[in-house]
DNA sequence: GTGTTTGTTATCAA
DNA sequence: CTTGATAACAAACA
């Protein structure tokens, strides 16, 4: 499941790897658009590439247009260069023939192929069709962001006081409102669960509940818990890979989430998975109250 | 066949 | 207009 820390790595994987390059061609093989793709793209190149929340924006050298990319859930943006062979989404190994297997793209989920005319491909890859690839003018980008999305939590405009007033102010629980990207941009299932227990605070809370001494501790986690998993590179649970195939590492690093029934790495209980807000909850009930 | 997985949006109710 | 609750989407897996 991509969140900030998974689409950021990508975005900077993306952005080491073929930025200005000339797009030879687009081949989409199934997607619902908007726009013609390979008309709009075709001998133009992306000069930069951009997130807010989950959602990566690539500027292209046309002016005023850029390019959306949405992961959802199982959504993967593989950059290959000419005859190399994928290692995401299968077990490590050295046989060259189950790598050629596992590796191969395109596969059967690959939505859109971007080739660059250096003979390098972007794959879009997704098996539930969640995601999705479109073109937008800077108006409907802009328009877009301001309706969708609340403040970057890793930027300095990612306020404490503006952030407690917007909890404060919401009776729905604090998993559900720390979902809401309005109330900050990039946060889904598993790093709501990593952070409210860092914070120790329990999930379903009534947002406006929380003291101020509470909020300050989730507002500084959602810091800390993010920065760490962009530096390891991501969380894999299942189908996030990063810009070049392989699985993130803070998959090891997670304390509660899919820790049903382990032992609480503080105090040694037993977590407990429960649903909140439509979606699996991972806590600690003697660390979270 | 059933339940579970989740990012986002649609839909409905208040 | 807002907020909140829930279903829906889609496909794989246990």
């Amino acid at each position: 499941m991509p969140e900030l820390p998974e689409v950021e790595t990508v975005r900077r994987d993306l952005t080491a790897r073929l930025l200005n390059k000339k797009i030879k061609a687009v081949e989409v093989l199934d997607l619902k658009l908007v726009g013609d793709l390979n008309n709009q793209l075709k001998g133009r190149s992306f000069t930069e590439i951009l997130r807010r929340g989950k959602l990566l924006i690539f500027k292209s050298s046309r002016r005023g247009f850029f390019m959306l990319v949405h992961l959802k859930m199982t959504g993967q943006l593989i950059y290959l260069f000419k005859d190399q062979v994928s290692a995401g989404g299968h077990s490590l190994s050295n046989h060259s023939f189950e790598k050629a297997v596992g590796g191969e793209l395109p596969n059967k989920h690959t939505r859109v192929i971007i080739t660059f005319t250096d003979s390098s491909r972007l794959f879009f890859n997704d098996v539930r069709k969640f995601g999705y690839v479109k073109l937008v003018d800077e108006q409907e980008l802009n328009r877009l962001i301001a309706k969708n999305y609340g403040p970057e939590p890793l930027e300095k405009l990612f306020d404490l006081i503006e952030f407690s007033n917007k909890l404060a102010r919401r009776s729905i629980n604090i998993k559900a409102a720390l979902l809401d990207q309005k109330t900050v941009a990039g946060l889904g299932n598993i790093y709501v669960d990593e952070v409210l227990f860092a914070a120790g605070v329990r999930p379903q809370r009534p947002s406006s509940s929380l003291k101020m001494a509470e909020i300050a501790k989730i507002y500084q986690a959602i810091k800390k818990i993010l920065t760490s998993a962009i530096k390891h590179r991501g969380t894999t649970f299942s189908n996030y890979v990063d810009g070049s195939g392989q699985k993130g590492n803070f998959s090891q690093k997670l304390k509660v989430y899919g820790r049903s029934k382990e032992k609480c790495v503080k105090c040694g209980s037993a977590i407990i998975k429960t649903k909140i807000a439509g979606r699996g909850t991972h806590y600690c009930g003697t660390c979270q109250s």
